[in-house]
DNA sequence: CAAACGATTTTCT
DNA sequence: GAAAATCGTTTGG
């Protein structure tokens, strides 16, 4: 089922990796229903160097303890304490870098993720936006630490081909003072 | 143990 | 465009 090798997200260039998600297809299945969609934004947050990232200067608590990890292992948390936000772990372990993806382009499982979304149509918000899309695949902290090798969650080639990458720089990151200037922000929609 | 704070979304004006 | 909603995590006393 062409699902990304592990040296794929060991790749120590975090901002490669989030370029090279776009048009990837993430899939989730949850009680046997699979839901998925074309990956069309991310942001890379480049670990202890970074002051946007929550391991900035190799600050380590339970919760960001999956970013330790090797490269290919899901990092879920909540944020404003409503939203589950998905993260891909990059590089080796030890190096706490990795890649949130903001948005995605549902394919798969609509029904079930219409439901998650307790909406009846598919709008603009539908998918789009880190707190959305996990609501729509069904993406919870239950998910965190578990490798994307594995058949719960998992990322594969889609062959969508995608037009012009544009970047920019990442969004609710202002108490970073100048990290937060940096284009780590990565989107791209199907050609 | 109390208090402040979000890698956001939705709704209201 | 502005503001509320809402609670786990983190920090400080």
């Amino acid at each position: 089922m062409n699902k990304l090798p592990l040296s794929f997200y060991q790749n120590p260039d975090v901002c490669a990796v989030a370029r090279e998600l776009l048009g990837k297809e993430l899939l989730v299945n949850s009680d046997g229903v699979t839901t998925g969609g074309i990956i069309i934004d991310t942001e890379a947050y480049a670990g202890a160097c970074d002051r946007a990232c929550h391991s900035y200067n190799y600050r380590r608590t339970p919760r960001n303890e999956s970013m330790y990890r090797s490269g290919g292992t899901v990092y879920v948390y909540i944020c404003y304490g409503i939203h589950h936000l998905f993260n891909v772990v990059t590089s080796e372990e030890g190096d706490p870098q990795g890649v949130m993806i903001r948005a995605i382009h549902p394919t798969q499982g609509i029904e079930q993720m219409l439901a998650n979304r307790k909406k009846s149509k598919i709008d603009k918000t539908f998918t789009n936006g880190p707190g959305a899309l996990t609501a729509a695949l069904g993406i919870t902290i239950a998910h965190n630490g578990l490798s994307l090798e594995g058949d719960r969650i998992y990322i594969r080639e889609s062959g969508v081909k995608m037009g012009p990458i544009k970047v920019g720089t990442r969004i609710g990151v202002d108490y970073a003072g100048s990290d937060a200037l940096l284009p780590y922000r990565f989107c791209s929609v199907p050609q």
